[in-house]
DNA sequence: CTAGTATTGTGAAGTATTTCACAAGTAAAT
DNA sequence: ATTTACTTGTGAAATACTTCACAATACTAG
């Protein structure tokens, strides 16, 4: 496998469309996708598409196009979802609740195996077939069920109390849901994700257009 | 307002941290903040900070800095925050019941107003104050309410039926938080949160470091 | 066997975005 | 008044990312 490169970020989420558009081609039971097909439904160029999985090796055949399902098991393999991965679920108020219950992680190698607060009422409790554990846990509870990703749900005020546990804890990559800017070593990725930037961005778009 | 000029997206999110910054920093006192300042505090550079508001004007002072409080208003009136917007949630399973309840959204300018959804069971019924309409209604109620953005948390079966009554609606923009790729003609801003592609991405860079 | 059509992989060219680096402005200290 | 320490705003340089364009390859038809 061809590491070490840098690889564009953008590069990486258009590797995950591809996966979805070629997982439908390969359920449609086509044999054959070209550059261009895979283009068209995902909103890019064909020369984008070419390029962006040239930086992983040379999957097509000149003339014919890919065969979808190699390219769904190399993306795959490229993305890092050839395997199953353990997600913890850091604070359980409405947003963490309703992820804990959706079927759309485990549907895509994402096994919820664990969660935490710090709240009396619900640490002791189960949802979802899981006991929820106090945070004061987690290095443990990390340690015991072999987790690696947190997914962080927590109002944004519990951040400062709970980041030097998150730290500590051997977690490999945090999913931020709050608005805080997480300070964590650089051996720890962290994504954002932000609701409410993205109304912003909204907000500047249709703004831009009086 | 000097508009016109093609903004990079990536600005427009880095304008959105800013804004948290300053106003962290205006609650704290400060009567001037320096492009260093926010720089650290937001995860880039000093130079990039001054690159990105010199965008839309020159707001600081040499020697100086910018003043907090001045900025603020200025980032926000870029942002298109300087009012408050309608909100339309689409789709009322956990997610999108748990966006309703959350305060968030109107903390911070966005008022959701209006709910959709097509089950027997939730249309007529009520949550967090809101009447739940049928879909089959949101031409009406969009205009009715003056609603311009919706938050689409629906399950992606279902956009295929609900797709041509968004376009239709008058809607101008769409927070879509299903995997689908929506076709919407251009007119409608869309912006993608993907939960499943940010955990991807997490994926892969963990797997990178073998 | 040749011509025609399709399609990849990839350097090179073209754009876009970020970083550099410095003139110009401000204030405080001496 | 002059020096020193800061700091912005912005062209120019550097870097990053996307698109172009074409040789190389594959297959089909005649």
């Amino acid at each position: 496998m061809p590491n070490k490169k840098k690889i564009a970020e953008s590069a990486i989420s258009r590797l995950s469309v591809y996966l979805r558009i070629l997982e439908d081609t390969v359920a449609a039971g086509e044999s054959t996708v070209s550059s261009q097909a895979m283009a068209s439904q995902s909103g890019t160029t064909a020369a984008q598409v070419r390029k962006d999985l040239s930086l992983f090796g040379s999957f097509g055949r000149r003339g014919l196009g890919y065969s979808p399902s190699d390219l769904v098991s190399r993306i795959r393999r490229i993305l890092g979802l050839h395997r199953r991965w353990k997600i913890a679920v850091i604070g359980l108020g409405r947003v963490g609740s309703a992820l804990v219950e959706h079927r759309g992680f485990f549907d895509r190698g994402f096994d919820i195996v664990a969660l935490f607060d710090t709240s009396e009422f619900k640490v002791g409790s189960n949802l979802h077939g899981l006991q929820v554990h106090h945070i004061d846990e987690i290095s443990r509870v990390v340690h015991d069920k072999k987790i690696e990703v947190a997914v962080l749900t927590v109002p944004v005020e519990a951040v400062p109390d709970i980041i030097d546990l998150i730290r500590d804890s051997g977690i490999k990559g945090v999913l931020n849901w709050t608005p805080a800017r997480l300070t964590l070593p650089d051996t720890i990725e962290v994504k954002n994700v932000n609701m409410v930037m993205e109304l912003e961005a909204l907000s500047f778009k249709l703004s831009q257009r009086e």
